[in-house]
RNA sequence: GCCCAAGUGGCUCAGGGGUAGAGCACGUCCUUGGUAAGGACGAGGACACGGGUUCAAUUCCCGUCUUGGGCUCCA
């Protein structure tokens, strides 16, 4: 549930967000206020604390203060006055942060501004609030952590310290949520990738790398199978292409340098002689499929024509962002590219959602929604091509969109460099959305390659690029059937098929041959032969699921 | 990259200026005929790495690396 859709519990986050910054200001007088809003599990509010430090051990101060703030049951009292005098207000109050925030708020043309006091606290603020903290004290919040948080969201600004809290109604909302969080916390991949064995990391290999285990190797193996004939039996056409190449070709592709801070640095070859050649780690699978697709001259009979690779590639992701199995910086990406003429495209992207319909099944996923990604009015120089081609890309996939009768929301600037593309959007436990799956279209690749297709008239064409991923990367993907089946894989990619357990010695012999015949019918099977008890045994197989 | 926190046997963690502890896992032996923990014994540790302070550092300080939660970014 969107807290917007609750105006009660709406108001409590907002007036504890106000609590919580009094109380900071009573404890750190020197702490300048960001911004607090509510949040669909509580509310946060962002300080500048400036050369202090506030650390988690400061939480629990923080919160007696503000039980204290809500024994005193002051009331919050609302004003309004227009820009200059909010912003003398503010500038009395010595909040620079708040003052920015009423100067762009003027300028994007509001006109008056809200305050509201309670006790010796003030703060511009839209409201509502409770009438006064009293009204709290059936209430219940719990700071839960501190973050950093970038001024405005924008990495270029002064990083400022965010207060995460929970509040809820009552103590057994909380509660409820508390226990929720603890239960997926059991099933949170990274714990249950080590548990089952899985995947494992290394200091000496780096940050982002996986090690796969013969566990994950089998699910990521089954996993691919199944998607090469899901490919075949869909008119894929599978291709193998090298996982580094020279910088000309990223030059060619736009990645250098569009994509340059995302990709490792390159590795100079030098040769006497000859000039150095520089080869990069490839960061996606694209560029490589293209020059397949130009390596002799194509009929139109021939399109779609498409590529499908589960390709290997190395993205240099901040070190911040790296997260278990979910953002790493060598991934495998089920993935393919379509090359079609403009008339085929509606056709080609109603197969590839009935392709992605029937993936979903046969995982039993649901709960994913769709985000129609595009460019956005903001970062404009970040996104290659001219406007008209942008426009056309994001027009045709709204269209089809629609008319497959899809439900979808925009993501604003969202887009990848090079074309508009629909995303799979999948919550994790925490709550924390991930795109999983992505069909992208391409008008910017067929000229920046000069791809050409001979059409029935004679003429060259250029073809329209169609790239998907139903299932992401091998180690996302993962990530998301270890928390959805909470590592309780159906048997078809399951590392073990069968375990025996023998209710004594004198089984083993035939448990052994057993286990020998299903063996051979390419079954994986194994036999706890363990000299633990039979309850034991029945046990440590559970836990391994 | 930035903010905060953490790194102790394979795992989960306790400890603490005088060179280490538990449970689980592992090994050996005994035990086990019916659906979630049988028992005994044993082996395992440059306390992430590098520097500093100190008579003495795993413990305090600094740096690096890695991990986690966020921010920015993204499959």
């Amino acid at each position: 549930m969107e807290v917007a859709d609750n105006p009660t519990l709406y108001k409590i986050r907002h007036s504890l967000a106000h609590i919580l910054a009094q109380a900071v200001k009573q404890k750190f007088p020197e702490a300048k206020l960001g911004f607090g809003p509510p949040t669909d599990t509580g509310f946060f509010y962002d300080f500048d604390f400036g050369s202090e430090v506030l650390n988690e051990s400061d939480l629990k101060d923080v919160e007696k203060i503000m039980k204290k703030i809500i024994r005193q049951r002051q009331s919050f009292e609302k004003n309004e006055c227009d820009i200059d005098g909010a912003v003398a207000k503010l500038q009395d109050a010595n909040e620079p942060y708040k003052v920015e925030n009423a100067q762009n708020l003027a300028e994007r043309g509001v006109e008056s501004f809200s305050f509201y006091e309670n006790g010796p606290f003030l703060d511009l603020c839209e409201g509502p609030h409770v009438e006064n903290t009293g009204d709290l004290k059936d209430a219940a919040f719990k700071l839960d952590r501190i973050a950093g948080a970038y001024w405005l969201g924008d990495e270029k600004n002064k990083m400022l310290t965010r207060v995460y809290a929970l509040a809820y109604e009552k103590r057994a909302d909380l509660d409820d949520y508390l226990k929720r969080r603890q239960l997926a916390q059991k099933f949170d991949h990274k714990k249950l990738g080590k548990e089952l064995d899985i995947y494992t990391q290394n200091d000496l290999i780096g940050k982002g790398l996986i090690l796969w285990m013969p566990n994950g190797t089998i699910i990521r193996n089954e996993i691919e199978k199944y998607a090469c004939e899901m490919e075949f039996k869909y008119g894929y056409k599978r291709v193998s292409t090298p996982q580094i190449a020279k910088s000309d070709l990223y030059k060619k592709s736009q990645h250098l340098p569009a994509y340059r801070e995302s990709m490792f640095p390159p590795m100079v070859v030098e040769e006497e002689g000859a000039e150095p050649t520089e080869y990069y780690l490839r960061p996606m699978n694209c560029p490589h499929h293209h020059l397949i697709f130009d390596s002799r001259v194509r009929s139109y009979r021939e399109l779609p024509l498409r590529y499908a690779e589960y390709g290997t590639n190395y993205r240099y992701e901040q070190s911040g962002e790296l997260s278990g199995l979910i953002r790493v910086r060598c991934m495998t990406l089920n993935d393919a590219h379509i090359y079609l003429t403009h008339d085929q495209f509606k056709d080609e992207f109603r197969s590839i959602m009935k392709l992605y319909q029937e993936f979903y099944d046969t995982f039993k996923l649901s709960g994913y929604s769709f985000r129609l990604s595009i460019r956005g009015d903001d970062n404009k120089d970040k996104f290659k091509g001219d406007d008209a081609m942008w426009t056309r890309g994001e027009t045709l996939l709204a269209e089809v969109m629609d008319e497959l009768g899809v439900e979808y929301y925009v993501g604003e600037g969202e887009a990848a460099f090079y074309g508009p593309k629909v995303d799979i959007q999948f919550k994790n436990l925490m709550g924390r959305e991930e795109t999983v799956s992505t069909i992208q279209v391409d008008y910017l690749s067929p000229i920046n390659f000069g791809l050409k297709y001979i059409d029935e008239h004679g003429n060259e064409q250029d073809p329209l690029i169609l790239h998907r991923a139903p299932l992401s990367t091998h180690e996302r993907f993962i990530s998301f059937l270890l928390e959805y089946y909470g590592g309780a894989f159906p048997t078809w990619c399951a590392p073990v098929q069968v375990a025996m357990i023998p209710v004594n010695e004198n089984c083993h012999q035939f448990a052994d041959e057993l286990k020998q015949r299903l063996h051979n019918e390419m079954i994986r099977v194994e036999v706890d032969t363990s000299a633990n008890s039979f309850n034991k045994k029945i046990r440590t197989n559970t836990v391994r699921k």
